[in-house]
DNA sequence: AAGCTTTGACCTATA
DNA sequence: TTATAGGTCAAAGCT
C-alpha cells in the first residue's frame, strides 16, 4: 500500500457515493478510460496530489490532507482508523454500515507496493466483540469459508469458489472465485482472517453481464449485501460500478426488506450447521 | 443427483 | 536456469 493515497483507495473502493456525491472530495475523481479491458495488477493508480509523499499511509497523512480537512463528511479516528461511510447520511441512516476500510501493513521496500490492495474488515463485528478489539487474537471460529464469505461479501453475482491458497504475502488464506455467469471472466480473491472476517477483497476484470435478480435468492449466495465496501483492484471495475455496484433506491429499499426477513431464518440455519459441524 | 467447497498438484510469471 | 510465490485445475467429498 506504499504508494496508495487515501483518495484512490476511496476511488477505487466502488464506493457509490463517490460517484453521486462527487462533492465529497471537492470534486475530484478519478478519470474515466472507457476502455472496458479489465486490467490486472499492472493496473497503476492515477497520479493524485498527495499519493505522491509517503511510502506508506499514515493518519498524520490524512490529517495534513486539504481534501479531508476540508470534508465534513468524512472522520477519522486516530486511535482505531475507523472510517465511518458518513457520506451516506444524506439520503439513508447507514449509522449500521457494518465495514472499516484499512490499509494493509506493508513491507516498505515491498516489490507490490504499486499493487492497490485494499482490506475490508468488518468494523460492527470488532465494536461488538471485545476480543476483536484485541489485536493479534488467536481467536479461532471454526466456519467454512463459503459461509464466512456468502455472509460478508455478496454483491450479488454468483462466485464459484475454485480454489484457496496460503499466500505468503498474507498470514490469511485467500480463497478464489469466478464468476458463474457464462462468459463472464470476473474473479474476485477473498483474503478471510482466522477469525472469520474477510481482511481483502480483490476484484479482477469486469462483469459482462447485468447483475442478477434478486427475487430469487443464488443458492449458495445466501445473502444480499449493499457492495459499496467492496473494493475493486482496477479502476475500470469502479468505472464499472453502475453495473456492479450501484443499488438504486428502488433496489436498497427491497433489499432491506428482505434482508430482514431472510436473516432470522439464515441465522437459524446457521446455528444448526455449525452445532452439526461442533459434533 | 446436482452443485458446491476443499485441497493437493500443477502451471506460470517473476526475480 | 532455477527457485519461489501466486494462481488455477480437477478429483473427491459434502450438503
Amino acid at each position: 500500500m506504499s504508494s496508495t493515497s487515501f483518495t484512490d483507495l476511496l476511488a477505487s473502493s466502488g464506493v457509490d457515493c463517490y460517484e453521486q456525491n462527487e462533492d465529497f472530495l471537492g470534486g475530484f475523481y478519478p478519470e474515466r478510460t472507457g476502455s472496458g479491458l479489465p486490467k490486472f495488477k499492472t493496473a497503476q493508480p492515477p497520479p493524485l496530489p498527495i499519493s505522491q509523499a509517503s511510502h506508506g499511509f499514515s493518519f498524520s497523512d490524512l490529517l495534513d490532507s486539504p481534501l479531508l480537512l476540508s470534508s465534513s463528511h468524512s472522520l477519522i479516528s486516530p486511535t482505531t482508523g475507523a472510517f465511518p461511510y458518513q457520506c451516506f447520511n444524506g439520503t439513508n441512516n447507514h449509522s449500521d454500515f457494518p465495514w472499516q476500510l484499512q490499509t494493509q501493513p506493508q513491507q516498505p521496500n515491498a516489490s507490490s507496493a504499486l499493487q492497490e490492495t485494499y482490506a475490508v474488515q468488518d468494523l460492527q463485528k470488532k465494536q461488538e466483540d471485545p476480543v476483536h478489539r484485541e489485536f493479534g487474537s488467536d481467536r479461532q471460529v471454526k466456519v467454512p469459508s463459503y459461509m464466512v464469505v456468502s455472509r460478508n461479501s455478496n454483491d450479488g453475482y454468483g462466485w464459484k469458489k475454485y480454489g484457496q491458497k496460503q499466500v505468503k504475502k498474507s498470514e490469511n488464506p485467500r480463497s478464489y472465485f469466478k464468476c458463474t455467469y457464462p462468459n463472464c471472466v470476473s474473479k474476485k480473491i477473498v483474503e478471510t482472517a482466522s477469525d472469520g472476517q474477510i481482511t481483502e477483497i480483490i476484484y479482477k476484470g469486469s462483469h459482462n453481464h447485468p447483475k442478477p435478480e434478486f427475487t430469487k435468492r443464488p443458492s449458495g449466495s445466501r445473502r444480499m449485501f449493499n457492495t459499496s465496501s467492496v473494493v475493486s483492484e482496477t479502476h475500470e471495475q469502479s468505472e464499472n460500478s453502475s453495473i456492479s455496484f450501484e443499488y438504486s433506491d428502488l433496489e436498497q429499499k427491497s433489499f432491506k426488506s428482505e434482508y430482514g426477513e431472510v436473516e432470522e431464518e439464515e441465522e437459524q440455519l446457521e446455528i444448526k450447521r455449525l452445532k452439526r459441524e461442533g459434533e
